[in-house]
DNA sequence: CTATTATTTTACCAACTGGTCAACTAATAG
DNA sequence: CTATTAGTTGACCAGTTGGTAAAATAATAG
């Protein structure tokens, strides 16, 4: 049935190193094809628009951190600061070879591409709105454990702690970017211990 | 001398309008123009680029904010708690506002184009970690007299501090933007006091 | 009333944007 | 060996981008 071709998955994969080192508009659909080493014909053989391809690479990319990163914490036996701290340390890593790679810190892929475009492109926002509400519910998954085993009341409200604990990290990555200083991530991360500690309470 | 023009001033709203409701890129010069009503020409008579208009537009928001939200409440005498409080409701009445106005809550304008421009324009980093620095230094003196009052301990680490709370503001304005929803905002609001109670201490 | 200076206007530019299309080529199934 | 299907190619498009340059027009100082 016709020939194969790797088209597809260089171009999302050019999506992923671009856009996220970058932002939406300032990748072309001509250099995004060049990174490939496809020309533009096949990119709209494959995609609809520049947008498609986003959100494809979007999703991937979250699928990725989910499986790789998030579900392997979430079934450990780490104790619930243990787990964050984790998290936060992959960060760090991730800005540490960001600034080592391309002189900048190119922080959170969901947040650039939310603050960048959720006011123009609903259909890209409403992708990050379901890619942080699976994220939250990861988190929930893992305050839920820990509530479990008594290392936080019973009052604790999980899916709001989630929440900030996300919203605090999509922080630091912002700060991180901004001050072009992965070691702002490493020194305010611990903070989020007392985020997961005393945090909200249900009502 | 001359004749005299408001279309500098014009130029310079129409950029605060439209850049913060949506993005750099994605407003240009001539719409910046329209919306002013003025002509290319002036513009450039005026200014050397968008790059320039768009950092002269962002000290005078930052001017703006310091001046009218935060510097009085530096001098008042409100306890840290209520300080907090106060500039969190700031926060949810704009993103109501803004909802209201353009049915989507355009966020914090340092933060969007933080993250839209930091990798690729190195002169609007830096006028925008200078921005962060300024109000790092603000928060720094409320958490000062906070700690001199005895409200804070004198362990308090009130730079980490102050960055953190920032931090986390950021990632509320992020979260409320991609939810396109102000109620997160308010919602996780309250988890600052644990920030600005239990956070950094110094080292 | 004139000279000077500040502002405005118009027409223009090359480069690039996302996207289209029809012809062409390669691989496979029958 | 042929038909069919899948993928590739390059030329093309209208619209827009940030930015330029020179002529025209006001306003003011002397």
């Amino acid at each position: 049935m016709g020939r194969t071709s790797e088209a597809k998955d260089k171009l999302i994969e050019s999506a992923i190193d671009l856009i996220s080192n970058r932002s939406y508009s300032s990748v072309g659909v001509q250099e995004l094809c060049d990174h490939a080493g496809v020309k533009k014909g096949s990119f709209y053989h494959f995609f609809d628009s520049k947008k498609e391809l986003t959100i494809i690479s979007l999703k991937a990319m979250w699928d990725y951190y989910r499986d790789n990163i998030i579900t392997p914490l979430i079934e450990s036996d780490l104790s619930i600061e243990d787990k964050f701290d984790s998290l936060l340390n992959k960060s760090y890593e991730m800005s540490v070879n960001s600034k080592e790679c391309n002189g900048c810190l190119s922080g959170c892929p969901f947040g650039n591409l939310a603050l960048e475009l959720s006011t123009q492109e609903e259909e890209i926002r409403l992708v990050i709105e379901n890619i942080f509400r699976e994220w939250i519910e990861c988190f929930e998954k893992i305050i839920n454990k820990s509530v479990e085993r008594g290392e936080l009341p019973g009052s604790t409200n999980s899916y709001a702690t989630a929440q900030s604990i996300i919203a605090y990290m999509e922080g630091l990555a912002l700060m991180g970017k901004t001050f072009n200083d992965p070691e702002i991530v490493k020194n305010l991360g611990c903070v989020v211990r007392n985020l997961s500690i005393c945090s909200c309470e249900k009502n």
